[in-house]
Parts: C-alpha cells; structure tokens; sequence
DNA sequence: GTCTATAATTTGATAGAC
DNA sequence: GTCTATCAAATTATAGAC
C-alpha cells in the first residue's frame, strides 16, 4: 500500500505539483481513506521526502545500467529517460515541477530535490571524464532537458524536447 | 492599486507558484482585505490572466528595445533578461513556474503562459532572419534558459544559468 | 492497517454597509 | 473602493474504535 501511495502520489505530483496534491486525492486514488495515508505519511512532507527519494533511487539505478562502450549510445540513453517521461508517460520528470515550487517546500523535501540534481550531474561528470568529453557542461545538460520538458508541455510542442535532444547529441 | 496588486502577485507567484498564493496573502501585501481585492479580480484566474498579460507585454517591449545592430550584443542582452530575473530580482521567471504548474491551471491562464512563450519565440526568429542566423533553435534556446533558472535555483548555483547562457552565446 | 469522526485552519468567493 | 461578516468547501492532521 505504501508503494501504491507512492504510485499516485508520482503521477499527481508530475502533473500539478506537490502544492496542489492533497491526502485525499491519493487515498480515493488507492481507494483507501485519508487518515490511512496519514498512517503511512504522517505528515505531507514525509511523503514527498520518500517520493523523490524513491525516484532518486530509480533514476539512477536506470543510469548505472546504461552501457557506456559507445559514448554516444550512452548519451542518447540519457537523454531518453527525460524524453520517455515527457512524450511516453506524458508527464513531466517530478523534480522539473518540484525544482520549480522550490522555494515553498519544506526544507527536508527541498533538499531531496537538489540531490536529484547533483546525482545527474555526477554521472554526466563521471562519464564525461571516462570518455574524455567536454562538452555541453553537465549542468547546462541536465537545465536544458528539465527546461524542455516544461516549455514543451507548456506549449504543447513535442518538438521542443526532440530540439533540444538533438542539440545535445550533436556533440557526441 | 490594482497594479500594486498585480506587483505583489508577481513577487509571490513567481516564489511559490500560482497554486501556493492566496488572495489573503496579496491582500495583506498591500494593506488591504481580500475582499478587495476580489473587487479588483473578482475571481483567482482573472487575477493570473492579468499578470501574465502584464508580463508578457513588458517583456515584449524590453526585448523590442534591444539593439540589434550588432547580434551578439543583441542576444547577450536577451539572455540578460533572464538572468537578471533569478541573480538580481532572485525570482524565477514568472512564466518558468507556471509553465511547470502549467496542467493544474485554469484554461485561460494556461494560454496566456503558452503566449508568452510563443513570444519569445517569435522575436528570436524574427532575430535571428534579420542576422541569418541558424543556431541554437529558437525554442532551444527558451527552453534552456527556462531549465537553468529552475535548476539554478533549486540548487541554489548561480552557476548554472551563467553555464547555459555561455553556450549560448558560443554561437555568436 | 483501516476506519469514522472531528479539530483547526485556510481557501475562494459573496452580501451588504459605508 | 474598502470594509466587516460570513459561507461553503477543502486542507493537514489527530483521536480512538475495530
């Protein structure tokens, strides 16, 4: 049940953000009342703590399992897992809405998402530095991917993503 | 008072997200009840579609003053306007934030954030015909600048926006 | 683990006096 | 234009039965 909490609470979250999901909507989500999502969540903050801890978790066991022998292979793996979120899932990667409410969410749950960040980072580090590659900067990567995704769906131009991939991938 | 309205809107919008800001909280911004304030909004989306309306047509007129006698000048000065809002102002983007909480938004206020994207759009390519300039794409070039404020700011790296516009202006 | 019931607060919104 | 007063609904959260 935890985990099927867990579940709603990723597909919510993704789509209007951690402010406007409430207890409620994921119990009668998981067909379940509120007080019981508050047995496994305490609080609000505890949930979204374990939410983005769990994808945090996911993402980068994905990560490590992409096969590096091609660094462009590799690349455009990484790229797909932004990609697939947006156009398959048709929703937003939960840390591109949650990077953006920032600065209203409680200090543990802020910190978790910034941990999503530098998690990517490092493994762009990491494999830039076994390949030798320099360029486009890590940072500029992981921005340009969680922008895309944004002002795609904003505009509702699957094309922006696919763009900006492409750019990305153009110095591999 | 409207306007001061629609300032004080804009300061906690763009922190928190439309879905966070309560018309008490504007109200108490600007020395008044609520329920003034629904005299001038009488409900929550004409209060959003008027802010993004304002923006948008401030932002348009900033960008119409650019000079763009000499192109990289023009677009530092572009992807200025961007950075200025999170290093300066330390405040996203109005339209960043709400491109992100883009699903949970009223249908009219959703189009008004998609005009002001179309926007921006619509100067870099009228910019970039007037120099025949090919790269980076138009929307590309949005998208990222829209990522590296959230990023940046969910990081708390001021780096990451300097990172972006960097490569961005390789090109000129 | 889930339920009912409920407390305490906040929210968007309206009525009507001034 | 602003106020007081208020409503109806929603929210986070808890107590206690089963």
């Amino acid at each position: 049940m935890r985990d099927k909490i867990l579940d709603a609470a990723q597909i919510r979250i993704a789509a209007v953000g951690y402010n406007a999901v409430s207890f409620r909507d994921l119990a009668a989500d998981v067909g379940v009342k509120s007080a019981s999502v508050h047995y496994h969540f305490p609080q609000k903050s505890d949930l979204g703590v374990a939410l983005v801890a769990r994808y945090t978790e996911r993402f980068q066991t994905a990560l490590d399992q992409i096969d590096q022998t091609d660094a462009r292979t590799a690349m455009v793996g990484f790229c797909a897992f932004y990609a697939d979120a947006l156009i398959v899932d048709q929703s937003l990667c939960l840390c591109a809405i949650l990077g953006a409410e920032t600065i209203s969410l409680p200090a543990e749950l802020r910190a978790k998402v910034e941990g999503f960040f530098d998690m990517n980072v490092a493994w762009l580090d990491q494999f830039y530095a076994r390949h030798g590659i320099k360029s486009p900067a890590p940072w500029d990567v992981v921005a340009s991917l969680e922008g895309a995704m944004i002002v795609g769906t904003a505009t509702r131009k699957n094309a922006v993503m696919e763009t900006t991939t492409a750019r990305i991938l153009a110095d591999f």
